[in-house]
DNA sequence: ATTTGTATTTCACTTATTGAAACGCTCATT
DNA sequence: AATGAGCGTTTCAATAAGTGAAATACAAAT
């Protein structure tokens, strides 16, 4: 694809990642970290900059409106995470653990989706947007194709240290699309209340993309990022 | 700006928003839309593509995971969002209304940055990224300098038809940098309760900037976006 | 005073980008 | 069946858009 690519635009969006990764990066590491000379970088983060896209102030460039906006509207489109969300909500009430929803990510990692946090003082916590490996992750295995007959991974103390968790897959036309999991500190769960949950998430996971479902947000849902099935701000309420 | 920027990154740019504008396009209508030939149209969305900023189905392109990734990093950067944090609770806490923090867009609007929702069953809604005119909105009054002697902004059925917006200033060495609301359905708010909730809100703005707060997150915060204080996912609690 | 590093501007050069044209395909209409 | 419209894709000649080396100004450290 690198003949039918655009040098220029890929130049300027390695930048963008760079300044939403550090957060806030000076001119010359910008450039420095693309390969580029200062003068392209400017010139490049000055077009990111008139675009909204990135900021700049007294301490280098920091990222910019544009991308929060973009970023919420693209989540916002994810059909997935409308559809997940009462899943995601069930398995908080009836485990009382974070729950989330995985997908794959366009460079070989897993991303966090959905996050729906726990109801424990002490629980697992993760964000939205996070990438996590597919090596060595319970939602990596699933997204990786391994899922075993029970129809769950269980991984304890994997690539995070003291946290058990318990993924399964979403399935659509055979293919696993994403993974719904369950993260438990592991000093609160043995093999059989991983294999209970396994078998919640499970069940879950195979009725995200089953059933038609009649998840019309009712106000439930106090995400920051919501998916409103309407684009419009309204008072919502039961009409009791 | 014109002579110091790229014409072929706005461009990219530019489809990128209408991608994510639509939620789905097809590359006849980005081309058209953006006012570009299909092959050039073709060849950026493909950078896009490959980047991982778009993705491609059967119906037309779509918002890749890329946006949703910098859109989250972008916002986990944002020292306003933690630092308003607590102040938007206490605003939910006592009025039992939605809450919002509003940030200046680089476009000449409004952005919602931060979104806590009332604990009624018929409540104000909106969601992060969203775009509010600065005229006829309380907020949009606040971020345009036009906060009066009393500190506080009321409109009631403004440009949203059926609530009534409370906004205040968060001020920054005497600059407007954000704007507090509180958004309440119309029909559970008088004159009185307007001020009363003023007063609030323009405390509460007045706190955010003011004071270094001890806002170590314990949990308290379920928002799908989360501002950690470390990277680092854990498992969060009182050490009791 | 000197050195190092940063950000910014300039401009000759070249190659990256462009868009018109051609092509193949699908769908709707006559 | 034939035709037209619209879509997505490829090709390639032309040009101007993008590049980076060099120069400049500034700040901080030695």
């Amino acid at each position: 694809m690198a003949d039918t690519s655009t040098r220029t635009v890929e130049r300027a969006l390695l930048l963008l990642g760079t300044v939403c990764d550090r957060g806030s990066v000076t001119l010359a590491d910008a450039a420095r970290d693309a390969g580029l000379s200062a003068s392209t970088a400017l010139r490049l983060l000055r077009t990111l900059e008139g675009t909204g896209f990135v900021r700049r102030d007294d301490d280098g460039y920091r990222p910019g409106m544009r991308v929060v906006q973009l970023g919420a509207q693209a989540l916002s489109h994810e059909s997935l995470v409308s559809l997940a969300e009462d899943a995601l909500e069930r398995l908080v009430s009836s485990t009382g653990e974070s729950a989330y929803l995985n997908v794959p990510s366009s460079d070989g990692h897993g991303i966090y989706l959905s996050v729906r946090e726990g109801t424990h003082s002490v629980r697992h916590t993760s964000w939205v947007g996070r990438s996590i490996p597919l090596e060595g992750s319970a939602a990596g295995a699933v997204l990786s194709g391994d899922t075993p007959e029970d129809g769950f991974v269980v991984i304890s103390n994997g690539i995070e240290p003291d946290v058990t968790a318990i993924a399964a897959p979403v399935l659509s036309g055979g293919q696993v699309v994403a993974a719904l999991s369950v993260v438990v500190p592991s000093y609160r769960i043995d093999d059989d209340g991983a294999r209970r949950i396994g078998r919640q998430v499970a069940a879950e996971a195979a009725g995200v993309l089953a059933a038609p479902t009649d998840a019309a947000p009712q106000g439930t849902s106090s995400t920051g990022i919501e998916t409103p099935t309407t684009h419009e701000p309204s008072t919502t309420g039961a009409q009791s």
